[in-house]
DNA sequence: CGGGATATTGACTCTTATCAATGCCCGTGG
DNA sequence: CCACGGGCATTGATAAGAGTCAATATCCCG
Protein backbone atom coordinates (compact mmCIF):
# COMPACT_ATOMS: atom_id res chain seq x y z
CA UNK A 1 0.00 0.00 0.00
CA UNK A 2 2.25 2.37 0.81
CA UNK A 3 4.14 1.75 -2.46
CA UNK A 4 1.21 3.24 -4.37
CA UNK A 5 1.98 7.24 -3.64
CA UNK A 6 6.10 6.83 -4.70
CA UNK A 7 4.86 5.29 -8.59
CA UNK A 8 2.96 8.54 -9.18
CA UNK A 9 6.08 10.50 -9.41
CA UNK A 10 7.98 7.99 -11.23
CA UNK A 11 6.15 8.11 -14.40
CA UNK A 12 7.38 11.28 -15.34
CA UNK A 13 10.73 10.47 -15.29
CA UNK A 14 10.63 7.40 -16.95
CA UNK A 15 9.27 9.39 -20.24
CA UNK A 16 11.45 11.90 -19.65
CA UNK A 17 13.97 9.52 -20.47
CA UNK A 18 13.00 7.08 -22.82
CA UNK A 19 14.97 6.65 -25.51
CA UNK A 20 13.46 4.31 -28.08
CA UNK A 21 16.84 2.24 -28.35
CA UNK A 22 16.97 1.97 -24.55
CA UNK A 23 14.49 -0.61 -23.64
CA UNK A 24 11.99 -2.30 -24.87
CA UNK A 25 9.54 -0.24 -22.55
CA UNK A 26 10.54 3.17 -23.55
CA UNK A 27 8.16 5.85 -25.16
CA UNK A 28 9.01 8.62 -27.11
CA UNK A 29 7.15 11.77 -26.74
CA UNK A 30 7.52 14.95 -29.01
CA UNK A 31 7.77 18.02 -28.21
CA UNK A 32 5.06 20.71 -28.99
CA UNK A 33 4.43 24.62 -28.13
CA UNK A 34 1.38 26.41 -27.64
CA UNK A 35 0.73 30.09 -27.34
CA UNK A 36 -1.69 32.06 -24.80
CA UNK A 37 -5.31 30.43 -25.06
CA UNK A 38 -4.17 28.18 -28.33
CA UNK A 39 -6.24 24.94 -28.28
CA UNK A 40 -4.15 21.43 -27.02
CA UNK A 41 -7.11 19.25 -27.64
CA UNK A 42 -10.75 19.95 -28.34
CA UNK A 43 -13.59 18.43 -26.64
CA UNK A 44 -14.85 15.44 -28.67
CA UNK A 45 -11.89 15.10 -30.90
CA UNK A 46 -9.95 11.84 -31.15
CA UNK A 47 -7.53 11.32 -27.97
CA UNK A 48 -4.60 10.02 -29.35
CA UNK A 49 -2.11 11.20 -26.99
CA UNK A 50 -1.40 11.94 -23.49
CA UNK A 51 0.38 15.28 -22.03
CA UNK A 52 3.21 16.48 -19.81
CA UNK A 53 3.49 19.98 -19.27
CA UNK A 54 7.03 21.05 -19.65
CA UNK A 55 6.67 24.86 -18.68
CA UNK A 56 2.91 27.18 -18.58
CA UNK A 57 -0.12 26.55 -17.31
CA UNK A 58 -2.95 24.55 -19.00
CA UNK A 59 -6.77 24.60 -18.45
CA UNK A 60 -8.92 22.01 -18.82
CA UNK A 61 -12.60 22.95 -19.68
CA UNK A 62 -16.02 21.98 -20.33
CA UNK A 63 -18.48 24.37 -22.35
CA UNK A 64 -22.35 24.09 -22.17
CA UNK A 65 -24.24 25.02 -25.59
CA UNK A 66 -24.79 28.34 -23.85
CA UNK A 67 -21.21 29.18 -23.92
CA UNK A 68 -21.29 28.97 -19.79
CA UNK A 69 -17.86 27.25 -19.13
CA UNK A 70 -16.25 25.41 -16.29
CA UNK A 71 -12.50 24.58 -15.49
CA UNK A 72 -11.92 20.93 -14.22
CA UNK A 73 -8.27 21.84 -13.53
CA UNK A 74 -5.14 23.77 -13.75
CA UNK A 75 -1.79 21.74 -15.38
CA UNK A 76 1.55 23.37 -14.01
CA UNK A 77 5.01 21.63 -15.25
CA UNK A 78 4.90 18.22 -14.43
CA UNK A 79 1.41 17.30 -14.52
CA UNK A 80 0.12 15.25 -17.04
CA UNK A 81 -3.30 15.63 -18.76
CA UNK A 82 -5.06 14.25 -21.38
CA UNK A 83 -6.23 11.00 -19.88
CA UNK A 84 -9.54 9.61 -21.44
CA UNK A 85 -12.10 6.67 -20.84
CA UNK A 86 -13.01 6.49 -24.26
CA UNK A 87 -11.96 7.17 -27.24
CA UNK A 88 -12.58 10.87 -27.45
CA UNK A 89 -11.77 13.55 -24.94
CA UNK A 90 -14.56 14.56 -22.88
CA UNK A 91 -13.15 18.09 -22.14
CA UNK A 92 -10.73 20.85 -24.02
CA UNK A 93 -7.36 21.55 -23.40
CA UNK A 94 -5.95 25.40 -23.38
CA UNK A 95 -2.96 27.20 -23.14
CA UNK A 96 -3.43 29.40 -20.06
CA UNK A 97 0.13 30.91 -20.84
CA UNK A 98 2.37 30.02 -23.91
CA UNK A 99 3.23 26.73 -22.93
CA UNK A 100 5.11 23.70 -23.88
CA UNK A 101 4.38 19.85 -23.89
CA UNK A 102 5.39 16.33 -24.41
CA UNK A 103 2.63 14.47 -26.16
CA UNK A 104 2.77 10.87 -25.65
CA UNK A 105 0.70 8.46 -28.42
CA UNK A 106 -1.53 6.86 -25.90
CA UNK A 107 -0.99 3.38 -27.97
CA UNK A 108 2.58 3.53 -27.45
CA UNK A 109 2.14 3.75 -23.86
CA UNK A 110 -0.32 0.97 -23.64
CA UNK A 111 1.96 -0.86 -25.85
CA UNK A 112 5.39 -0.69 -23.27
CA UNK A 113 2.32 -1.05 -20.06
CA UNK A 114 1.90 -4.91 -21.89
CA UNK A 115 5.92 -5.55 -21.22
CA UNK A 116 6.11 -3.40 -17.79
CA UNK A 117 3.21 -3.74 -15.44
CA UNK A 118 4.94 -1.36 -13.18
CA UNK A 119 3.94 1.64 -16.11
CA UNK A 120 0.13 0.93 -16.42
CA UNK A 121 0.32 1.09 -12.83
CA UNK A 122 1.92 4.38 -12.97
CA UNK A 123 -0.64 5.66 -14.96
CA UNK A 124 -3.20 3.98 -12.60
CA UNK A 125 -2.34 6.14 -9.94
CA UNK A 126 -2.07 9.55 -12.09
CA UNK A 127 -5.84 9.06 -12.76
CA UNK A 128 -6.53 8.37 -8.94
CA UNK A 129 -4.80 11.93 -7.64
CA UNK A 130 -6.72 13.08 -10.96
CA UNK A 131 -9.69 11.78 -9.30
CA UNK A 132 -9.03 12.33 -5.87
CA UNK A 133 -8.49 16.34 -6.67
CA UNK A 134 -11.89 16.56 -8.78
CA UNK A 135 -13.88 14.47 -5.71
CA UNK A 136 -12.32 17.82 -3.67
CA UNK A 137 -13.76 20.05 -6.06
CA UNK A 138 -17.01 18.74 -6.50
CA UNK A 139 -17.12 19.46 -2.24
CA UNK A 140 -15.75 22.87 -3.19
CA UNK A 141 -18.69 23.71 -6.39
CA UNK A 142 -21.69 21.94 -4.23
CA UNK A 143 -21.32 23.38 -0.68
CA UNK A 144 -18.44 26.11 -0.03
CA UNK A 145 -19.72 29.71 -0.52
CA UNK A 146 -17.58 32.45 -2.78
CA UNK A 147 -14.98 33.46 0.00
CA UNK A 148 -14.07 29.98 0.61
CA UNK A 149 -13.94 29.44 -2.43
CA UNK A 150 -11.29 32.16 -3.10
CA UNK A 151 -9.44 31.10 -0.30
CA UNK A 152 -9.21 27.64 -1.29
CA UNK A 153 -8.23 28.30 -4.47
CA UNK A 154 -5.24 30.79 -3.32
CA UNK A 155 -4.03 27.90 -1.01
CA UNK A 156 -3.73 25.61 -3.93
CA UNK A 157 -1.80 27.65 -5.88
CA UNK A 158 0.44 28.54 -2.96
CA UNK A 159 0.94 25.18 -2.65
CA UNK A 160 1.98 24.48 -6.56
CA UNK A 161 3.98 27.34 -6.67
CA UNK A 162 6.21 25.78 -3.18
CA UNK A 163 4.66 27.58 -0.28
CA UNK A 164 5.71 31.14 -1.30
CA UNK A 165 4.77 34.15 0.25
CA UNK A 166 4.42 35.50 -3.04
CA UNK A 167 1.80 33.72 -5.32
CA UNK A 168 1.91 34.62 -9.17
CA UNK A 169 -1.58 34.07 -11.51
CA UNK A 170 -1.03 32.61 -14.07
CA UNK A 171 -4.55 33.11 -14.84
CA UNK A 172 -7.11 36.24 -15.59
CA UNK A 173 -10.29 36.75 -13.01
CA UNK A 174 -12.35 35.08 -15.51
CA UNK A 175 -10.27 31.66 -15.80
CA UNK A 176 -10.72 32.23 -12.19
CA UNK A 177 -14.45 32.69 -11.87
CA UNK A 178 -14.84 29.60 -14.04
CA UNK A 179 -12.85 27.55 -12.22
CA UNK A 180 -14.84 28.30 -9.07
CA UNK A 181 -18.05 28.14 -10.16
CA UNK A 182 -18.06 31.97 -9.73
CA UNK A 183 -18.72 35.10 -11.85
CA UNK A 184 -15.12 37.38 -12.53
CA UNK A 185 -17.09 40.55 -10.57
CA UNK A 186 -17.49 37.70 -7.48
CA UNK A 187 -14.24 36.77 -7.72
CA UNK A 188 -12.84 40.43 -7.77
CA UNK A 189 -14.81 40.89 -4.65
CA UNK A 190 -13.65 38.04 -2.93
CA UNK A 191 -10.38 39.41 -2.93
CA UNK A 192 -11.59 42.89 -2.30
CA UNK A 193 -12.45 41.50 0.68
CA UNK A 194 -9.87 39.12 1.97
CA UNK A 195 -7.69 42.60 0.99
CA UNK A 196 -9.74 44.61 3.49
CA UNK A 197 -9.34 41.42 6.25
CA UNK A 198 -5.86 42.11 6.11
CA UNK A 199 -5.24 38.25 4.78
CA UNK A 200 -3.62 38.84 1.38
CA UNK A 201 -2.43 41.74 -0.32
CA UNK A 202 -2.63 42.47 -3.88
CA UNK A 203 0.52 44.08 -6.42
CA UNK A 204 -1.78 43.98 -9.26
CA UNK A 205 -3.93 41.84 -10.16
CA UNK A 206 -1.52 39.18 -10.68
CA UNK A 207 0.76 38.94 -7.61
CA UNK A 208 -0.73 37.65 -4.61
CA UNK A 209 0.75 38.26 -1.15
CA UNK A 210 -0.68 35.70 1.42
CA UNK A 211 -0.23 37.61 4.64
CA UNK A 212 -1.71 34.91 6.52
CA UNK A 213 -1.89 31.91 5.52
CA UNK A 214 -3.40 30.47 8.63
CA UNK A 215 -6.75 32.43 8.55
CA UNK A 216 -6.83 32.04 4.55
CA UNK A 217 -6.62 27.66 5.66
CA UNK A 218 -9.99 28.55 8.05
CA UNK A 219 -11.72 29.68 5.36
CA UNK A 220 -10.74 27.68 2.52
CA UNK A 221 -12.04 24.97 4.89
CA UNK B 1 -7.83 2.68 -28.63
CA UNK B 2 -11.53 0.97 -29.72
CA UNK B 3 -10.49 -1.92 -27.00
CA UNK B 4 -10.07 0.59 -24.38
CA UNK B 5 -13.96 0.41 -23.46
CA UNK B 6 -14.44 -3.23 -23.78
CA UNK B 7 -11.92 -3.81 -21.12
CA UNK B 8 -13.95 -1.72 -18.55
CA UNK B 9 -16.66 -4.20 -17.63
CA UNK B 10 -14.27 -7.52 -18.12
CA UNK B 11 -12.96 -6.84 -14.91
CA UNK B 12 -15.79 -7.00 -13.54
CA UNK B 13 -16.37 -10.26 -14.98
CA UNK B 14 -12.81 -11.63 -14.09
CA UNK B 15 -13.11 -11.13 -10.44
CA UNK B 16 -16.72 -12.77 -10.66
CA UNK B 17 -15.36 -16.17 -11.49
CA UNK B 18 -12.11 -15.78 -9.38
CA UNK B 19 -11.23 -18.41 -7.71
CA UNK B 20 -7.74 -19.09 -6.23
CA UNK B 21 -6.93 -22.37 -7.51
CA UNK B 22 -7.75 -21.53 -11.60
CA UNK B 23 -5.06 -19.20 -12.24
CA UNK B 24 -2.42 -17.32 -11.03
CA UNK B 25 -3.96 -14.06 -11.61
CA UNK B 26 -7.25 -14.83 -10.00
CA UNK B 27 -8.34 -12.64 -6.96
CA UNK B 28 -10.64 -13.55 -4.31
CA UNK B 29 -13.38 -11.58 -2.73
CA UNK B 30 -15.14 -11.55 0.22
CA UNK B 31 -19.15 -10.51 0.43
CA UNK B 32 -20.12 -8.36 2.64
CA UNK B 33 -23.97 -6.86 3.88
CA UNK B 34 -25.03 -3.59 5.16
CA UNK B 35 -28.11 -1.98 6.46
CA UNK B 36 -29.61 1.32 5.41
CA UNK B 37 -26.78 3.98 6.54
CA UNK B 38 -24.25 1.94 7.62
CA UNK B 39 -20.95 2.74 6.72
CA UNK B 40 -19.41 0.45 4.12
CA UNK B 41 -15.80 2.69 4.96
CA UNK B 42 -15.15 6.05 6.40
CA UNK B 43 -13.41 9.08 5.34
CA UNK B 44 -9.54 8.81 5.95
CA UNK B 45 -9.67 5.29 7.32
CA UNK B 46 -7.24 3.29 5.88
CA UNK B 47 -7.78 1.70 2.02
CA UNK B 48 -7.25 -1.82 2.09
CA UNK B 49 -10.19 -3.03 -0.11
CA UNK B 50 -11.71 -2.01 -3.31
CA UNK B 51 -15.72 -2.93 -3.64
CA UNK B 52 -18.11 -4.50 -6.01
CA UNK B 53 -21.76 -3.45 -5.62
CA UNK B 54 -23.87 -6.85 -5.96
CA UNK B 55 -26.92 -5.22 -4.84
CA UNK B 56 -28.29 -1.90 -3.70
CA UNK B 57 -27.00 2.02 -4.06
CA UNK B 58 -23.90 3.04 -2.32
CA UNK B 59 -23.03 6.72 -1.62
CA UNK B 60 -19.80 8.06 -1.62
CA UNK B 61 -19.60 11.64 -0.07
CA UNK B 62 -16.97 13.94 1.85
CA UNK B 63 -18.21 15.74 4.71
CA UNK B 64 -16.87 19.32 5.82
CA UNK B 65 -16.31 19.77 9.58
CA UNK B 66 -19.75 22.08 10.12
CA UNK B 67 -21.65 18.86 8.76
CA UNK B 68 -21.88 20.43 5.15
CA UNK B 69 -22.23 16.84 2.82
CA UNK B 70 -21.25 16.76 -0.71
CA UNK B 71 -22.19 13.31 -2.50
CA UNK B 72 -19.82 12.59 -5.28
CA UNK B 73 -21.59 9.52 -6.83
CA UNK B 74 -24.42 7.36 -6.31
CA UNK B 75 -22.93 3.19 -6.92
CA UNK B 76 -25.37 0.70 -8.58
CA UNK B 77 -25.20 -3.11 -8.90
CA UNK B 78 -21.83 -3.79 -10.76
CA UNK B 79 -20.39 -0.47 -10.39
CA UNK B 80 -16.98 -0.83 -8.49
CA UNK B 81 -15.69 1.21 -5.72
CA UNK B 82 -13.37 2.55 -3.16
CA UNK B 83 -10.08 3.43 -5.42
CA UNK B 84 -8.05 5.60 -3.84
CA UNK B 85 -5.29 7.71 -5.16
CA UNK B 86 -2.94 6.67 -1.37
CA UNK B 87 -3.35 5.01 1.63
CA UNK B 88 -6.70 6.66 3.45
CA UNK B 89 -9.97 6.62 1.70
CA UNK B 90 -10.53 10.61 1.12
CA UNK B 91 -14.34 10.19 0.84
CA UNK B 92 -17.10 7.84 2.93
CA UNK B 93 -18.96 5.38 1.80
CA UNK B 94 -22.35 4.38 2.68
CA UNK B 95 -25.34 2.17 2.01
CA UNK B 96 -28.20 4.12 0.64
CA UNK B 97 -30.35 1.45 0.64
CA UNK B 98 -29.52 -2.41 2.07
CA UNK B 99 -26.67 -3.76 0.48
CA UNK B 100 -24.66 -6.42 -0.59
CA UNK B 101 -20.98 -5.95 -1.94
CA UNK B 102 -18.07 -7.96 -2.44
CA UNK B 103 -14.64 -6.74 -1.31
CA UNK B 104 -11.45 -7.39 -3.01
CA UNK B 105 -8.31 -6.55 -1.06
CA UNK B 106 -6.34 -3.67 -2.72
CA UNK B 107 -3.00 -5.27 -2.01
CA UNK B 108 -4.08 -8.47 -4.06
CA UNK B 109 -5.38 -7.04 -7.37
CA UNK B 110 -1.90 -5.38 -7.62
CA UNK B 111 -0.33 -8.47 -7.21
CA UNK B 112 -2.43 -10.06 -9.85
CA UNK B 113 -1.81 -7.64 -12.05
CA UNK B 114 2.11 -8.09 -12.08
CA UNK B 115 1.28 -11.39 -13.66
CA UNK B 116 -1.72 -9.96 -16.13
CA UNK B 117 -0.70 -6.09 -17.23
CA UNK B 118 -4.69 -6.10 -18.22
CA UNK B 119 -6.10 -6.31 -15.09
CA UNK B 120 -4.46 -3.31 -14.19
CA UNK B 121 -5.65 -1.59 -17.29
CA UNK B 122 -9.25 -2.47 -16.59
CA UNK B 123 -8.28 -0.95 -12.90
CA UNK B 124 -7.21 2.24 -15.09
CA UNK B 125 -10.11 1.94 -17.06
CA UNK B 126 -12.71 2.02 -14.40
CA UNK B 127 -10.68 4.70 -12.88
CA UNK B 128 -10.80 6.99 -15.49
CA UNK B 129 -14.36 6.09 -16.07
CA UNK B 130 -14.91 7.65 -12.81
CA UNK B 131 -12.77 10.40 -13.60
CA UNK B 132 -14.92 11.32 -16.41
CA UNK B 133 -18.23 11.37 -14.28
CA UNK B 134 -17.21 13.40 -11.79
CA UNK B 135 -15.74 16.04 -13.99
CA UNK B 136 -18.96 16.40 -16.06
CA UNK B 137 -20.72 16.39 -12.10
CA UNK B 138 -17.71 19.71 -12.09
CA UNK B 139 -20.01 21.03 -14.84
CA UNK B 140 -23.14 20.46 -12.83
CA UNK B 141 -22.09 21.74 -9.63
CA UNK B 142 -20.91 24.72 -11.05
CA UNK B 143 -22.52 26.08 -13.90
CA UNK B 144 -26.32 23.92 -14.15
CA UNK B 145 -29.77 26.08 -12.25
CA UNK B 146 -31.57 23.72 -10.02
CA UNK B 147 -33.67 22.96 -12.73
CA UNK B 148 -31.12 21.99 -15.13
CA UNK B 149 -29.46 19.81 -12.28
CA UNK B 150 -32.57 17.86 -11.46
CA UNK B 151 -33.22 17.48 -14.86
CA UNK B 152 -29.70 15.72 -15.39
CA UNK B 153 -30.42 13.75 -12.62
CA UNK B 154 -33.42 12.41 -13.17
CA UNK B 155 -31.99 11.19 -16.87
CA UNK B 156 -28.97 9.62 -15.25
CA UNK B 157 -31.10 7.83 -13.15
CA UNK B 158 -33.12 6.84 -16.04
CA UNK B 159 -30.45 5.37 -18.39
CA UNK B 160 -29.11 3.40 -14.97
CA UNK B 161 -32.43 1.62 -14.72
CA UNK B 162 -32.59 1.24 -18.01
CA UNK B 163 -34.72 3.65 -19.87
CA UNK B 164 -37.60 1.98 -18.22
CA UNK B 165 -40.48 5.20 -18.51
CA UNK B 166 -40.74 5.19 -14.77
CA UNK B 167 -37.77 5.32 -12.28
CA UNK B 168 -37.15 4.60 -8.45
CA UNK B 169 -35.36 6.38 -6.49
CA UNK B 170 -33.78 4.49 -4.22
CA UNK B 171 -32.70 7.67 -1.92
CA UNK B 172 -34.22 10.84 -0.13
CA UNK B 173 -34.49 14.29 -1.03
CA UNK B 174 -31.27 15.08 0.86
CA UNK B 175 -29.30 12.52 -0.61
CA UNK B 176 -30.36 14.13 -4.18
CA UNK B 177 -29.57 18.11 -2.74
CA UNK B 178 -26.54 16.45 -1.05
CA UNK B 179 -25.93 15.53 -4.61
CA UNK B 180 -26.84 18.01 -6.81
CA UNK B 181 -25.36 20.87 -4.06
CA UNK B 182 -28.76 22.17 -3.34
CA UNK B 183 -30.84 21.95 -0.47
CA UNK B 184 -34.32 19.26 -0.41
CA UNK B 185 -36.10 22.11 -0.25
CA UNK B 186 -35.03 23.41 -3.78
CA UNK B 187 -35.17 20.21 -4.87
CA UNK B 188 -38.39 19.63 -3.77
CA UNK B 189 -39.58 22.51 -5.80
CA UNK B 190 -38.12 21.38 -8.96
CA UNK B 191 -39.76 18.23 -8.72
CA UNK B 192 -42.66 20.31 -8.74
CA UNK B 193 -42.03 22.78 -11.25
CA UNK B 194 -41.18 19.64 -14.00
CA UNK B 195 -44.45 18.30 -12.73
CA UNK B 196 -45.99 21.78 -13.33
CA UNK B 197 -44.83 21.50 -16.41
CA UNK B 198 -46.24 18.23 -17.30
CA UNK B 199 -42.43 16.77 -18.25
CA UNK B 200 -43.05 14.05 -15.15
CA UNK B 201 -45.47 12.61 -12.62
CA UNK B 202 -44.89 11.75 -9.42
CA UNK B 203 -46.27 8.48 -7.55
CA UNK B 204 -45.14 8.59 -4.18
CA UNK B 205 -42.04 10.76 -3.74
CA UNK B 206 -39.61 7.64 -4.51
CA UNK B 207 -41.52 6.77 -8.19
CA UNK B 208 -41.29 9.00 -10.97
CA UNK B 209 -42.57 8.94 -14.46
CA UNK B 210 -40.61 10.39 -17.34
CA UNK B 211 -43.42 11.45 -19.23
CA UNK B 212 -41.51 13.84 -21.78
CA UNK B 213 -37.58 12.53 -21.62
CA UNK B 214 -37.07 14.85 -24.72
CA UNK B 215 -38.08 17.88 -22.81
CA UNK B 216 -36.20 16.47 -19.63
CA UNK B 217 -32.74 16.04 -21.80
CA UNK B 218 -33.32 19.77 -23.09
CA UNK B 219 -33.43 21.10 -19.88
CA UNK B 220 -30.68 19.12 -18.46
CA UNK B 221 -28.59 20.07 -21.29
C1' DC C 1 2.82 57.70 -23.48
C1' DG C 2 -1.41 55.98 -25.12
C1' DG C 3 -4.92 52.58 -25.78
C1' DG C 4 -7.20 48.19 -25.32
C1' DA C 5 -7.81 44.52 -22.48
C1' DT C 6 -8.48 43.36 -17.76
C1' DA C 7 -10.07 44.39 -13.25
C1' DT C 8 -12.67 46.88 -9.74
C1' DT C 9 -16.62 48.92 -7.82
C1' DG C 10 -21.53 50.12 -7.49
C1' DA C 11 -26.62 49.60 -7.79
C1' DC C 12 -29.97 46.51 -8.35
C1' DT C 13 -32.13 41.82 -9.40
C1' DC C 14 -32.87 37.10 -9.06
C1' DT C 15 -32.11 32.52 -7.65
C1' DT C 16 -31.71 29.68 -4.01
C1' DA C 17 -31.24 29.17 1.10
C1' DT C 18 -33.45 29.50 5.40
C1' DC C 19 -37.01 29.11 8.66
C1' DA C 20 -41.46 27.46 9.61
C1' DA C 21 -45.88 25.21 9.10
C1' DT C 22 -48.47 21.59 7.14
C1' DG C 23 -49.28 17.32 4.74
C1' DC C 24 -48.51 12.67 3.43
C1' DC C 25 -46.95 8.00 3.62
C1' DC C 26 -45.84 3.78 5.75
C1' DG C 27 -45.05 0.72 9.20
C1' DT C 28 -46.48 -0.68 13.74
C1' DG C 29 -49.21 -1.99 17.32
C1' DG C 30 -53.56 -2.05 19.45
C1' DC D 1 -58.21 -3.72 10.14
C1' DC D 2 -57.75 0.69 11.48
C1' DA D 3 -55.68 4.33 14.11
C1' DC D 4 -51.54 6.40 15.48
C1' DG D 5 -47.03 8.15 15.20
C1' DG D 6 -42.82 9.49 13.13
C1' DG D 7 -39.96 10.27 9.51
C1' DC D 8 -40.15 12.48 4.83
C1' DA D 9 -41.78 15.57 1.75
C1' DT D 10 -44.22 19.66 0.23
C1' DT D 11 -45.35 24.37 0.37
C1' DG D 12 -45.02 29.20 1.90
C1' DA D 13 -42.80 33.60 3.41
C1' DT D 14 -38.69 35.93 3.78
C1' DA D 15 -33.68 36.72 3.61
C1' DA D 16 -29.17 36.29 1.98
C1' DG D 17 -25.71 35.51 -1.33
C1' DA D 18 -24.22 35.73 -5.81
C1' DG D 19 -25.41 37.31 -10.54
C1' DT D 20 -26.20 41.00 -13.85
C1' DC D 21 -25.60 45.30 -15.90
C1' DA D 22 -23.03 49.33 -16.10
C1' DA D 23 -19.59 52.78 -15.06
C1' DT D 24 -14.91 53.73 -14.01
C1' DA D 25 -10.13 52.47 -12.94
C1' DT D 26 -5.88 50.17 -13.68
C1' DC D 27 -2.48 47.69 -15.84
C1' DC D 28 0.33 46.19 -19.34
C1' DC D 29 2.25 46.22 -23.92
C1' DG D 30 3.37 48.19 -27.78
Amino acid sequence: MLTRMAHASSLANRLDLAQPQRSKSAVLGIAMSFGRDMEVYAESEPASHVYKVVSGVVRISKLLPDGRRQISAFHTPGDMFGFEADDLHNASAEAVTPVKVIAYKWHSLLAAGSQSASLVRDLLNLTMVGLRHTQEHLLLLGRKNALERVSAFLLDMDKRGGFCPVVELAMPRHDIADYLGLTLETVSRMFAELKERGVIKLEGARRVHLLDKDRLAALGA
